[in-house]
DNA sequence: TTGTAAGCGTTATCAG
DNA sequence: CTGATAACGCTTACAA
């Protein structure tokens, strides 16, 4: 290609990048003879100088789950358009498969990282994946030290849709997740009490279940809970697969949505949306999200250590629809 | 590295790959240096000598989608087995974003790559793809000449959805598609109109309904065609935004599933399942599909370029719930 | 402004 | 079985 062009490498080399210090005419010879013979400079050779690959890693819990890919796709879409290319590794929840994809990017010499570790954040996976100092991106996990991350505020949200349950009069209110170790789980827990705290009502009256699967709440155990006398009067249902078991759960004991039971869901999907009656969901940006995360990355990346913040909180809203109402007879 | 293990340079290499022509000590020696060391092999530097990258590219039209998703997730899985991390480009159905990302990839030097493209695959983004004779597999798409692809036998699918609502008494059966051009919308529909056709039934009966967007069947025309006198018995939908539309509509216009109208849903989601009355659904296996893909590709990079098999044809199945029933009153 | 040459971290070739 | 040495395709001093 050098001699295509008729003139020597490093010109080759300094048409294609900055630019500078070239003439016209030989900055015209080279894109005339690259496009001539289709060339397309060797990120590997180049990255090799460079030290650097041109990539960034993003590493989630689980690729497939509707509310990370949408957070992958935007994070792509702003990374593709700075000249990044995105490599997924699903973990699965894995703590090994975690850690051996951390090795992994640290042999690929990525650029930086988004990382949602599946496993609560230990420490060795941690170390493993900071160990070089490649910039990371924390999402919607705990950071520590002062790590930049892009948080949602779980909390305010569980907040406020405990207090609308309440003020519409419920009193026994379940919160059913798969989950508390995780920041997202562990923040609206914390916010659930709080509503209930905040009012000075009976802690009891906040009921907290969980299992190990989500799995799990589409049968025998939501039924039980549905059936007990002292039943909740309100379901607030942490994910996709848990709203599915409590809808069923609820037909299944003959309850309607939302006279006998009312039922809030904690992520807005497809089948919040679309279910008769519409669910009563929380929502909140997961474009937002991946956005986010790609600029807190690229900031760091162009080496503004201390660009203009290192954390982003986005919100929570609200959704109100048709699956909440004020109990049959008021309890407590 | 080299001399923290007190060997030449080569021996380093030679102990950390294949392990062949090197004695005990040595590969001792190494691994010690390196575990001690955490030294980690550059993949570019490597890659600029095998010309390799241990790197393969996936081409979707949105990975927010829960079916590409999912697909991804299974290749993801099966190539990080074989060694290989996945670089995915999400090209939202844009065909210049589609010829970018195949560029980007091409400069990348990708070893393979998996392929949907959302735009018919039209030559110039093919010929972009397969410019460098990178192996390609296709994935659920039109193949060109001999090019390994993973298939979804929608059209049998389709055909035996249809045969289905016949078989139950159905005559005027609605396929609501929000796209007509690519494989699987035009082999679905084949496999519709082949289903009328072979019990000679007058193909009026066969409604195609194609909007340019599935949010357009959520509101208007979905109503419009069930508040027609002659409306549908039955409706195919294809796509999980088009159910929900579907859903809406029924509801909004006072018609019960199934005794009104039968739905039933091409692709089973979370939707499909948890609505109530479940819904009916084609469903066909995901992780498959990915598996396939990865196999394929696999095969190839292996060079084994006339492997088993160069194509995968999926089966489609018949989900039977609760959201069909004979119409109320038999017509045609 | 341009060309020459060194070197990025590996693997491959070829003598020892 | 081992070690020197030359690539791989680029960028980047430094020299012209």
């Amino acid at each position: 290609m050098a001699k295509a062009a008729g003139v020597s490498l490093s010109s080759v080399s300094r048409a294609l990048n900055g630019g500078k210090n070239v003439s016209a005419k030989i900055a015209r010879d080279v894109s005339a003879a690259a496009s001539k013979l289709g060339y397309q400079p060797d990120f590997m050779a180049r990255g090799l100088r460079t030290r650097s690959t041109g990539m960034v890693g993003c590493l989630v819990p689980d690729i497939a789950n509707p509310l990370n890919a949408t957070i992958v796709r935007a994070a792509e879409a702003r990374l593709r358009e700075a000249g990044y290319m995105l490599v997924v590794a699903s973990t699965a929840n894995d703590p090994g498969r975690e850690r051996s994809a951390a090795g992994e990017f640290r042999g690929r010499r990525l650029d930086g990282m988004l990382v949602a570790p599946g496993s609560d954040a230990n420490d060795t996976t941690w170390r493993e994946l900071t160990a070089t100092g490649t910039p990371v991106v924390i999402v919607d996990r705990d950071p520590l030290d002062e790590d930049p991350a892009v948080l949602v505020d779980h909390r305010a949200g569980a907040q406020a849709a405990t207090r609308y349950l309440i003020g519409l009069g419920h009193r026994r209110i379940a919160l059913l997740t798969a989950d508390a170790r995780m920041r997202p789980s562990r923040e609206r827990i914390a916010g659930f009490h709080e509503a209930f705290n905040e009012l000075n009502l009976d802690p009891g009256g906040a009921q907290l279940c969980i299992q190990a699967s989500p799995m799990d709440f589409a049968h025998a155990d939501t039924l039980a809970l549905l059936r007990d006398a002292a039943r909740p009067t309100a379901i607030i249902a942490l994910g996709t697969r848990i709203l599915a078991g409590t809808l069923r759960a609820a037909r299944d004991t003959g309850l309607s949505v939302p006279d006998d039971l009312s039922v809030l869901s904690v992520g807005d999907t497809d089948l919040a949306a679309a279910h008769t009656p519409a669910i009563t969901a929380l929502r909140w940006s997961l474009d937002d999200v991946g956005r986010a995360a790609a600029e807190l990355l690229l900031q760091r990346l162009r080496g503004d250590v201390d660009g203009p913040q290192s954390r982003a909180v986005l919100p929570v809203d609200l959704v109100l629809r048709e699956s909440c109402a004020p109990p049959r007879v008021t309890s407590g």
